[in-house]
DNA sequence: TGTACATCAGTGAACGCGCGTTCACTGATGTAC
DNA sequence: TGTACATCAGTGAACGCGCGTTCACTGATGTAC
């Protein structure tokens, strides 16, 4: 049977428990600011079980990253930018693009994981010209550039008007 | 006299080095992952001097930030993101503009700090404006986001092609 | 179907280490007379 | 000018705390016969 049996089922909802709980963590401290006792409290267990679902906090971070870095893959180029510089988006950064919430965090990350992201990058950048509206690579990098700049800018400068200009510097 | 004694001299300078120091560590490992031994060894200290010149390390943060803030003021309004977005600057993060070394750490600094920032990039955009070419505030506003984006991008990309063209995307 | 044993997700306490901070002390500089 | 005392930048060891990680143990689930 290809069927989980019981246990290997809840393993599978804890570990999910888990990357959401860091996930969320992540977006609102930043992941050095984020201590394992509290993501598993908020995932609902203990912190010695954490290392039965991953090899260390380190290896979490990657994971996280990861699996959140293509969440607009599904908005229509043209409308990329626009969608991304909402102020839902700034004010909930526990839920939103990783390369805003942790973009400097990354620029620091090791070798390895920035390669990882570069090839996920790529590939995200060729999907979108390829769907999108005659846009060439270069207005596509300078898109995703403008939208990540501005979030970020915009959410230092949140509760000053400059943040709202942040978010309609595109238009 | 208004001419500092010899001791008051030393310790202006020391405090310069403590800055100094400081300012470069953040800019490579960000200041979280940055110690005050590290700091201070590095200024030529030993640890235990630093709280005969900050408070703590909080606002030894702040300070730096403060003072690292205004570095592109001088650079014409036009030349700006091609100034910005040059390989030195991508390659040099210990001297960078603090906006893309730190920029993701700003963003969840507290809310005193981030209005500290946003008053002096307040002042620094208008700045541009006036002395500028005709350039209005949304455009002033869409330079400075598309080069701290495309700066945080091309240092996560950095080892592959993609990273020159991060570089190369305003033009 | 029932019984005895094996497996394993999760617990919770403990360990070790690094780091921010404190503090008694030193020695050079500054001041009073 | 010299002497005695005060000041203070900096030292270096120690403290306390948080955090990542380990580990002996528990109890429920799965397996063999």
């Amino acid at each position: 049977m290809t069927a989980l049996n019981q246990r290997a089922k809840q393993k599978q909802q804890s570990r999910a428990k888990i990357l959401k709980a860091a996930g969320t963590l992540f977006g609102k401290n930043g992941p050095q600011a984020t201590g394992i006792d509290q993501i598993m409290k908020k995932a609902g267990l203990t912190a010695g079980a954490f290392y039965a679902h991953f090899k260390s906090k380190e290896h979490l971070i990657e994971e996280v990253l990861w699996s959140a870095l293509p969440a607009h893959q599904r908005v229509a180029a043209d409308e990329f930018v626009k969608h991304y510089l909402s102020t839902e988006h700034r004010d909930h950064p526990e839920s939103a693009c990783p390369l805003a919430t942790l973009g400097s965090d990354l620029a620091r990350a090791d070798r390895r994981m920035r390669l990882r992201i570069s090839k996920k990058l790529n590939e995200l950048i060729d999907a979108r010209i390829a769907t999108g509206t005659r846009m060439t690579k270069k207005e596509a990098l300078a898109n995703l550039s403008l939208a990540v700049g501005a979030m970020i800018l915009a959410r230092i400068t949140n509760g000053t008007p400059l943040s709202d200009e942040f978010l309609r510097c595109h238009e």
